[in-house]
DNA sequence: GAATATATTCAACAACCGTTGAAACCGTCA
DNA sequence: TGACGGTTTCAACGGTTGTTGAATATATTC
């Protein structure tokens, strides 16, 4: 009678669903949104192509459920430790090391020791923070209100310091951040293996001193008196302080 | 006799092969490399699609084409400028914040008044840098020699400091000068508007305070005592200078 | 001006893309 | 058992992809 037979379904334990966010999260984070195509998404998840629709509306959707599934979690446990780090050091502000580590170091701890989901959704988040197309939306809607709360207690732990100055070294601090969980590798050959970009408990060690001393140039700069506008190098000292 | 009537080539002065490196310059830069086709290029560059393959070879060439065009100009200019900051400071090394200066100078002021292409392809730069499809070899094929001897000048004014330390502040440096290309305007709406990621001279001015500072930090770590592994905060203070 | 080389146009190719609708499968509750 | 709603499979759709070959147009050379 013509009965077609079907293939049995695959029944990995885990849910089509939570698969097919798995496998898309490493794609994504690896050729970026254009760069995979729903098939091998599907392929790579033991499942069929017309499940992503089904699941989640169509391949747009899927990459924000992506980049969202973990976003709450890791915002949650960064402001609470930012607030507990706050809370030791009263009623003095925090240190801007003591910052800078509230920051990163729930991102560089799941990123190392977190199953390699979560080192595929630090590489895709690298890979949105830079991209003009997703970067200003995607970012901003998941995580403004955390680095608005950062750079407010930035702001206190640098009494005087121009608001300006914080936002430049918050972006600059953020670039190093989001270049090093690329993890393009790209440091390793450069170091001749002396460094691997892999080794996130060498950018823990490192980052923290790094930027906090890079806040403090860049507000002791502003301080000193560096004007507006400097224009050439000449121009900025003889303009200053006019008698 | 059915002969077809032919559309007038266009024309416009600039030969078609440089017509196209342009397009694909600023749409590769905008979308990344799977995010455009060759009709999305050859449209934007008015122009037919084949002449792509004619020109170029094919799509994985005409975007590695777009990213040779304008990397030996800017290596030279940065080498140069290297060597003469060298000069001037002899016997003297040169100071941490000219070195950085001369490695991002040249590209500031090139993105900021050298011509909407130039500004593109910094944004491109930026993309493959983050890119673990083509940052590895695409990078160290381009511009591995002149990072080396920015690393050697730089280990030269921090006598003592251990390379290891210098190439992650390297790493540091240009993150965040990646992020900064990428001009994502994501500092503008965090900002308020306070800060304008086009500002280009804010940068300049900024910058190389910020990464010097950061590799004096990393060196100062490294000098003063930092133990290999230091493991937990608690442990690493408990066990330096055993008495 | 004819011959030649280079450049460009056009049409078509097979392969792949995201998406859809209908059919089949599955566990659950009545 | 039978009906039902949530999943999954299958096949196909129209559109787009990168690439190609032949025909045509333009420039160069003798």
């Amino acid at each position: 009678m013509l009965q077609r037979t079907r293939m049995k379904r695959k029944s990995t334990g885990r849910p089509a669903k939570e698969r097919i966010l798995d496998a898309a999260e490493q794609l994504f984070a690896q050729r970026g949104f254009y760069g995979v195509s729903l098939r091998d998404i599907t392929q790579a998840a033991g499942v069929d192509v017309a499940l992503v629709s089904y699941h989640f509306g169509g391949k747009r959707e899927l990459f924000t459920a992506v980049f969202e599934r973990r976003a709450e979690v890791l915002n949650r446990e960064r402001l609470e430790l930012l607030e507990e780090v706050r809370r030791r050091a009263l009623p003095a502000p925090p240190s801007l090391e003591a910052i800078a580590n509230a920051f990163f170091e729930p991102l560089l701890e799941r990123s190392a020791r977190g199953g390699p989901g979560w080192k595929s959704y630090f590489a895709l988040v690298a890979y949105v923070n830079n991209s003009p197309e997703f970067g200003p939306m995607m970012m901003t809607r998941h995580f403004d209100p955390l680095v608005d709360r950062f750079i407010t207690v930035l702001c206190e732990a640098l009494p005087g310091c121009p608001p300006r100055e914080i936002y430049w070294g918050y972006q600059f601090l953020t670039g190093a951040l989001t270049l090093t969980f690329a993890e393009t590798g790209r440091l390793d050959k450069l170091s001749g293996g002396l460094c691997r970009s892999t080794d996130l408990d060498s950018v823990r060690e490192r980052l923290a001193p790094y930027v906090a001393a890079g806040f403090r140039a860049l507000c002791e700069r502003a301080l000193a008196g560096a004007p507006d506008k400097p224009g050439r190098v000449g121009a900025a000292r003889r303009s200053r302080r006019r008698p």
